[in-house]
DNA sequence: CTCCCTTAAATTGTGTACAATTATTTTGTA
DNA sequence: TACAAAATAATTGTACACAATTTAAGGGAG
């Protein structure tokens, strides 16, 4: 099956970067995150951290591999970066007596009273987008089903407990 | 104009990992950075470096501020890149004989060349894409508009030449 | 019971990103 | 012309991400 040469033209058509999807994705992702910063610096998060302690609130008492299931990271960064959150003293890791290479993640009373300084943070950052944002809600929808079409075919996939 | 507390439930709802925006679009800018590694790596490129060699196809010959406008860069993260690229021989960096301050980024031969190599890039990274994906087209437009929303108020604008 | 295979976290090494600062050069202006 | 202000890269320091490896702990087949 020969395929013809692609034109000129069209290689070049190809490389620009205005027709890049990973581009715009790229760029709008780490704008993002650089706007969440005066909003969680008060906090003494990160944005690593904001979404580690969002996932802890929805469900804490969990091991690293189930957290790192959950935000889509692995040891190498949640390991230093749970380290972080216990010396602030939002989380205590302690070996899982039933299985002594797990190490439980939990909230302390500080890292849940967080919750109540952070709550109105998704709404700070809301209000620094120019509003009547329409599309908004759609590419948040497209975003969801993009996420899961790209890591659905995790190996060790949802525990599912 | 006193406002009334948010209850609870409400609270709960705006700290959902599932109810964010910034998370899939963390997530994704992350897997599909991913999936380009593969592809990148015969060519001794990043993802990082891909991306500047793509605005340097487009055009080069420009100083690093330029190039860095075009990326959404600064020097903290291109200096370091260009003289990755400069090592591979891919681009000469040389002092703007007009302005001294400036260091004019240019493709070698070499580097001209790789875009033959580069152009299937694209073609082999959709193809790990489930086909009849629809909504990319739209996710595309509304990425690109967010990035314009999330960028337009840089200080230093486009300088139009 | 023991050896091997698997699993979980931690560690190591590389490569970004970016804020903040510094060094150098240019520019505007008195 | 001097000199303050602005501009451009480079540098420094911090914080991820993640591949690859290592360490330690379970689990299972013989």
């Amino acid at each position: 099956m020969e395929l013809p040469p692609i034109p000129e033209e069209q290689r070049d058509e190809l490389l620009k970067l205005s027709n890049q999807l990973c581009f715009p994705l790229y760029v709008c992702s780490k704008e993002v995150i650089k706007r969440y910063r005066p909003f969680l610096e008060p906090l003494g998060l990160t944005y690593t951290g904001y979404i580690a302690m969002m996932a802890l609130w929805e469900e804490d008492h969990i091991n690293v591999k189930e957290l790192g299931h959950r935000l889509f990271l692995d040891s190498g960064t949640l390991t230093p970066l749970m380290k972080k959150l216990e010396k602030l003293g939002y989380v205590t890791r302690t070996k899982d007596e039933s299985d002594e290479r797990s190490i439980l993640i939990d909230l302390t009373e500080k890292g849940r009273a967080l919750k109540e300084q952070a709550f109105c943070v998704p709404l700070q950052l809301m209000a620094t987008f120019p509003d009547g944002q329409e599309q908004i809600g759609n590419l948040k929808r497209d975003l969801d089903t993009l996420m899961l079409a790209l890591t659905q075919d995790r190996t060790g996939d949802a525990p599912s407990a």
